[in-house]
DNA sequence: GGTATTTGACCTTC
DNA sequence: GAAGGTCAAATACC
């Protein structure tokens, strides 16, 4: 079946869980509403939003996650993947960028804190740019094989600013503060799908920047000079953790907390238990779009606590929280 | 002595 | 050949 084809069906799939979720919202509203009725439009919209996630597993399910217990260089050379990893083009790596205010004294090789242990294995000048970029990876790269990365560079405009890239996810489970500040949410359900240790790693440092660490650069940047404000953006290139995204989707949207929809835009709210209201998702529009209210509304909040993801097009989103991956559900 | 950082060399991609 | 990313020996630090 063709992406567009797909996606169409995928469309028709979830707008009828939309109609039919309205049709029950009327039917509470009503004083004398048949139980039988109600029970029957649960149901199909069941089946909608089931079929609409099987057509998504089928799409995308193909595809296996990247090995990480690597044994070390042996077996990394020989399977291009890892060949890839050792020479620096994680293509199927989850990716992600952030922007971190420090102070003015601050070089990149002060503290960086962000709940994981780094250590530093190359610093390269890079063209054009004022400042090196250091490389790290994660301690535990050898003793528990965590492939997780990231490259620090000062900005050129703010030198106040890094530049924060990250690349692969911790498999080391050594996230400190951001795990302790927001432990993952218990699997709500165990028929599903139990993500990897990998794609829980993934999992819980993105919902950890979600819901607790992550603050929203906002135009008012003086107003949180003192901490470390950081301006994520995501990139999941590849496929590997799509189906955990699925999954925790599939987990934690609740369909029955459907509200009158407003045309064309879907919101996500995260709350502290994980993404639990839901509005008018357009599934095909989930992979182009999530964006901080902070950011879209120019309010000045700068935490996430409450951070509403908006799924939408792509010229509502705010660049400096993004998920840029055209190709995520195709 | 163990661990972290530095830095030149090496490798792959473009 | 240039550039970016990583390796690994040398060095520094605790």
């Amino acid at each position: 079946m063709g992406d567009w084809e797909q996606k169409n069906h995928l469309i028709n799939e979830l707008a009828e869980g939309r109609e039919l979720a309205k049709q029950l919202q009327s039917y509470l509203n009503l004083p004398f509403s048949p139980n039988e009725t109600q029970e029957v439009l649960v149901q199909r919209i069941i089946a909608s939003y089931e079929k609409a996630l099987s057509m998504l597993n089928c799409s995308v399910g193909t595809s296996s996650p990247p090995s990480l217990n690597g044994s070390p260089r042996s077996d990394q050379d020989s399977d291009p993947e890892h060949r890839n990893t050792r020479l620096g083009k994680r293509k199927s790596m989850p990716k992600w960028t952030k922007q971190v205010r420090v102070g003015p004294g601050m070089g990149i090789e002060g503290p960086l804190e962000d709940g994981f242990s780094w250590r530093k294995y190359g610093q390269k000048d890079i063209l054009g740019a004022k400042h090196p970029r250091g490389y790290y990876r994660c301690t535990h790269r050898h003793g528990r094989g965590c492939l997780a990365t990231k490259q620090v560079q000062r900005s050129d405009e703010d030198p106040t600013i890094l530049d924060v890239s990250y690349k692969g996810s911790h498999t080391c489970n050594n996230s400190s503060s951001l795990a302790a500040a927001a432990p993952p949410p218990p699997a709500a359900d165990q028929t599903h799908q139990q993500p990897t240790q990998q794609n829980q790693s993934e999992e819980q440092l993105l919902m950890n920047y979600f819901r607790t660490g992550l603050k929203v650069l906002t135009d008012d940047l003086h107003t949180n000079h003192q901490d470390n404000t950081v301006i994520p953006s995501f990139h999941y290139p590849s496929s590997s953790n799509i189906q955990n995204w699925q999954n925790n989707l599939a987990e934690n949207f609740t369909p029955p907390f459907l509200s009158p929809a407003t045309s064309g835009t879907s919101y996500f709210s995260a709350s502290p238990s994980g993404f639990n209201s839901y509005q008018n998702f357009q599934s095909d529009q989930l992979t182009e779009i999530i964006s901080s209210s902070a950011a879209t509304s120019g309010t000045n909040s700068p935490t996430i606590g409450n951070l509403d993801f908006q799924f939408g097009n792509a010229h509502e989103f705010d660049p400096h929280f993004t998920f840029d991956n055209p190709g995520f559900f195709s």
